[in-house]
DNA sequence: GATGAATGAGCCTTCATTCAT
DNA sequence: TATGAATGAAGGCTCATTCAT
């Protein structure tokens, strides 16, 4: 990789980038070839390999750029008042983002890059890193909840934290294979489940 | 192309597909290459393409065999007398399977085809359908919950299990990303989302 | 080969020749696979092979049926009377086998092995083998003439038999490719070469 | 499939077909694999499917090539003075280019390809439009002399100038085959069939 | 820095042929 | 003798990657 101009550089890295993201989202990673990404950018092939080492290199960065976007809509969705509140603004922030075409086509390099986490560990790391976060912050939240006293103490705060989430990945997936879905319906059923955890009397 | 009697084409039949699950779930789709197939099997190129059309064919066919894995999970679980015993027995018997080697080896594979989906319609028809069946029976023992008082009529059935079937597709995937999972762990989380389903007095 | 018993090994070659040429006639040797003239014929890979020695052979044995039908016409056609109706009979006798569904596509066969004996020295021997027997009767027929009086001394008899089994030849090639084509415009272009023969006063 | 500039494309192919035209001439269509094309070039095999899309791509524009050479071949026979000259000239072309090594060599080609006519419909169309030009032109020629007076107008000038050049397909077909061919001995056969359109006092 | 023509390893697939039954 | 399942060498083609301009 040459040493471009910083500025420069981070512009064609995201030209690069958003034309293998369409292209990703549209036919997959494997489906997809360089060609499509030249085609796609109206750039050259050894643009692309100025700027990454392979098409491996580029899934990774796609990759990057998901973590990214998960991040910033968790931290949007970070409501610091109630813990109840704080977890519903987090679902609906989740579930709103999922009606989005834009946040669909994430989606579909998600799902992409979970069954590749099964067999390229870089990729692993990155989609459990990227999962870390809102279980922390989501049990987080129901710590706080129990500490305040309106979430059972019997709760455990981590795993019911990864059970919201496999949830959430499960709401994506079917959203995915395009069932009806709508949000209200999502945030019903989430509320059985707060109310589950509600402390018994 | 050949011919073959039906009693030797099955077992051959079944001698690849079980060649290619293996490739399959330790590689994927699209890293198992024709000959990977071959060698796992002892076979031959030319014995496997007169069984199957092309490594298309071999998916669909790896596809069928995995939505019919889960129907006799589901059918083996059911058990008719209550209700909210009946969910028990399938949230345990679908945590049981994933934790068995051979579970979790169809279900490396099931996320290859999730994925899969998204651009195969033929996959995707399979997939839906093979969700479509646990939904429908969840949704079922649900409504008899309502009818017996035992859950909130409010609940809407369809939806919750959705919800439910969401939430296992989530610990499928953090099973298979090498996150530590418990059953207990799952089960426990299952049950405050049942209790969250309970009749409000 | 192992040794059968005559009658039934004669059979059953006719049996797979004709299966064979339907296929040659209808696809090309290349084009033709084996499992095509197993399928033509009803019979086994193992039992064509028991016949003959491989495809090779199969286009050989067709080569060989070919010849003889040239053959057949050619004695069909003999008219020893005089030279000249001789070589009418015979120009007469070959545009229409031209014409009947057999003979076309037994030229389809011709066509492919004039082709293959650009490479297949046995073919090619075949050929012109096939080719020799007419241009040597025709020069016959033309030294009968010249004795006679009728045609002229100056013709040389076997350049011109040549030519004539060229003429046809080119007819057959232009009848192949589905040009309009009537054995009365033939014989009409063929009565002028004759008459182009004619002793000169 | 990658996109090349015009200039940089025309002299690659023109090397990538000369090469293919020696391995056809040689081998034949069927017989000729990719990778010899590749030993003949020198070049690669995705150089070469960056400039035609296959095999059949490559026999049909060869055949365009072969056709390209029988009009000039025409054209620079074409002597307007006389008709029955410009007849003489035409034959005297085409026999002479049948005896130089690079004529021979495009007429095994040619054989191929009216083989392959049969099952082709794009080279059958080739082929016949190839062959129209010289039948429209013998034609015409027929007819000047008709007009003239030196040509029987009971002549089908069509049909004649079919069967002038069924002769030279036929020439052409014996010529490869190695039959002894000398070009006076087939000139003296043409003025025969010249002498016979000759006008009947 | 960008271009795009060229590379070539490797993939999927076909099909003539064999051989145990 | 006939069967037909199995073989495996070989062919056509793709595509990630390189490099001279």
């Amino acid at each position: 990789m040459p040493k471009l101009r910083p500025e420069t550089m981070a512009a064609r890295r995201d030209e690069i980038l958003a034309a293998a993201a369409a292209c990703f989202a549209r036919q997959g990673f494997h489906q997809t070839t360089i060609a499509d990404v030249i085609a796609e950018s109206g750039l050259s092939a050894g643009c692309i390999y100025g700027h990454f080492a392979g098409k491996d290199e580029l899934i990774q960065a796609i990759g990057e750029q998901r973590h990214a976007r998960d991040a910033a809509l968790l931290t949007a969705a970070r409501d610091s008042s109630d813990p109840l509140d704080g977890l519903r603004a987090i679902a609906r922030a989740a579930l709103a983002d999922m009606q989005k075409e834009d946040g669909l086509r994430s989606r579909r390099i998600a799902l992409q890059l979970w069954a590749e986490a099964l067999r390229d560990d870089a990729i692993r790391v990155q989609v459990t890193e990227g999962v870390r976060r809102p279980i922390a912050l989501i049990a987080e939240l129901l710590q706080g909840g129990q500490r305040s006293g309106v979430i059972d103490r019997a709760i455990n705060p981590r795993s019911m934290a990864r059970t919201m989430v496999a949830m959430f990945q499960g709401f994506v997936l079917q959203r995915l294979w395009g069932e009806p879905f709508s949000t209200s319906e999502a945030m019903a059923a989430f509320e059985a489940l707060l109310s589950g955890l509600a402390t018994r009397r």
